[in-house]
RNA sequence: CGGGGCGUAGCGUAGCUCGGUUAUCGCGUCUGCUUUGGGAGCAGAAGGUCGCAGGUUCGAAUCCUGCCGCCCCGACCA
């Protein structure tokens, strides 16, 4: 095996080989559809189950809404359709039929739809359709919903994880009897985002607002994640929409109130998606591979035998599954590999390749002077310790690597965002990729577009927690007060 | 959809301009021996409709025509 390709030489080729050599996802014979591999699945089921847990404690329920959206529904909201129009795929036909000349099979033009069917790209429409009949009285509200599926985007060009053209993800679907409740539902809702972002991935996030142009096809209000990756590149992480009364509108969604007056329901919608994984990939690994945080590493710690003869494998093993047993009984997640076929060196490398935060290495020597030697994936520390502090030291360890990576991670955000107060400076600091930098802007929509076509950056969001600062627009000139955050983005 | 490039073993490739024995090399795979505390060494083996179809020719991976597929760059995007 030859070693990856470096971050500073070349990221993108670094980030896909990675993705690659840590058994993450590949790509699938279909255009721009991957094939999550066991590992990567296994990263993903982490994050789903700490993510869902979360929304149950919010009082959130899953449900499941069809893959197909009658091509009706999608047209009703405008701006909705609008934003998703161009990426659509669609079902045309319900059979096949075995083609003439014997070969194959062939579509059956006798078995045409009545009505084309939408493969969903996100399921507003659906969902709304549905809640017009669940809702009729403010009794019947909040509906607290969310589904984890697939969809599907018909993208020009995609990369693993980042963009696929079909995608997992999660969309939670709220619908409320007052403004507040569903504006305070879609600010829930990005916290809650950003404290699992930050305290199970280990990756700092700004929580802001996007633009007009960058807003979701069918809100009134847009709320985002930001992350940034090691390149200098944005990430949006996840998304919360107050949707207003937009699809209640437009699916004549209405209810009575306690007034007794008839009014549109509330909406929200939010969503984190497998490209998550992308960030988590691109913020903490490094030229040797993956790098995870314990919290959602599906292996915490992985064992390697060290040994000549088969006397000594036998002891070696017997030992290392006495620490199993010890390591589990603590909680914690541990592989034995102590498979004959690989070589240690091999194994070293295999694993540092797939992020496993702690090796523990056991041979003769270790097992006459009752030591064990671990190795930190983070920072590379290698140390002996006597075998009674090992589950002691583990679990320091793990909290260490989740608690560096996240510093780590956060130095870099810190020293990655600068301010840019003249266009000229601003035009450097993009081009050279510096991160988020923080500059005036005059609100215009055609100020960011000029920029965004002169410079390749947009606005990531206007940062919630930015503070007024009264200032002029580094393109126009015109008075602005306050500063957002610009930056080239994937 | 515009511009450029590429299809040869599981992966990466040489050969193609200028047609000529059994299609090259590396990685990986398999077998054996030696190895095993940082990606092992040696010896041997298996593995191919040279993208598909047609044509030119005594002879095509190589030349010609058509088709298919993929990749890269641009417009769109979580």
């Amino acid at each position: 095996m030859t070693p990856l390709p470096t971050r500073a030489s070349n990221f993108s080729a670094w980030y896909n080989e990675l993705v690659l050599r840590a058994g993450l996802a590949e790509n699938a014979s279909v255009r721009g559809c991957m094939i999550i591999k066991p590992y990567g699945y296994a990263i993903w089921e982490k994050l789903q189950a700490i993510f869902d847990s979360a929304f149950k404690e919010t009082g959130h329920v899953n449900g499941y809404f069809p893959l197909f959206i009658p091509k009706s529904y999608l047209s009703q909201e405008a701006g909705h359709v609008e934003g998703f129009a161009k990426e659509c795929a669609v079902v045309t036909h319900y059979r096949l039929k075995m083609a003439e000349d014997g070969h194959g099979v062939v579509v059956d033009p006798a078995a045409k739809l009545e009505e084309e069917l939408i493969v969903r790209p996100t399921s507003e429409a659906i969902i709304w359709g549905t809640y017009k009949n669940w809702i009729q009285s403010y009794r019947d509200l909040p509906i607290l919903l969310n589904q984890w599926c697939n969809v599907v985007r018909w993208e020009m060009r995609t990369r693993l994880f980042l963009r696929t053209t079909e995608f997992l993800w999660q969309e939670g679907h709220t619908a409320h009897a007052t403004r507040e409740e569903a504006q305070a539902e879609a600010l829930q809702m990005l916290h809650l985002y950003e404290r699992i972002v930050r305290d199970y991935m280990a990756i700092p996030v700004i929580k802001g607002v996007k633009t007009l142009s960058e807003r979701f096809a069918g809100a009134e209000i847009t709320y985002t994640i930001e992350t940034l990756m090691q390149d200098g590149k944005a990430l949006q992480a996840g998304t919360a929409h107050y949707l207003g009364q937009r699809f209640a509108k437009a699916f004549d969604v209405t209810f009575t109130n306690q007034a007794g007056i008839r009014d549109y329901v509330w909406g929200t919608s939010w969503g984190i998606t497998t490209r998550l994984m992308g960030a988590l990939i691109m913020v903490h690994s490094d030229d040797d591979g993956l790098v995870l945080p314990p919290k959602i590493a599906p292996i915490q710690v992985v064992m390697v035998p060290i040994y000549k003869t088969a006397t000594e494998r036998t002891a070696v093993v017997i030992q290392l599954s006495e620490f199993q047993k010890i390591l589990i009984a603590k909680g914690i997640r541990v592989k034995l590999d102590d498979r004959d076929t690989r070589k240690p060196g091999y194994k070293f490398a295999a694993y540092e390749q797939q992020g496993i935060p702690i090796r523990l290495a056991l041979g003769p020597n270790d097992l006459q002077n009752k030591t064990v030697e671990l190795a930190r994936r983070d920072t590379k520390e290698k140390i002996t310790i006597p075998s009674g502090y090992l589950a002691q030291q583990v679990t320091d360890w793990l909290d260490a690597i989740q608690s560096h990576i996240y510093q780590r991670a956060l130095a870099l955000q810190q020293q990655r965002t600068i301010l840019a107060d003249d266009y000229a400076t601003f035009k450097t600091l993009i081009a050279s990729k510096a991160g988020f930098v923080l500059a005036h802007w005059d609100g215009t929509t055609e100020t960011e577009e000029k920029i965004k076509a002169e410079t390749k950056a947009t606005i990531r969001c206007i940062p919630l927690d930015g503070q007024e600062e009264p200032g002029y627009c580094i393109y126009s000139s015109k008075p602005s007060s306050r500063r957002v955050i610009f930056a080239q983005a994937y």
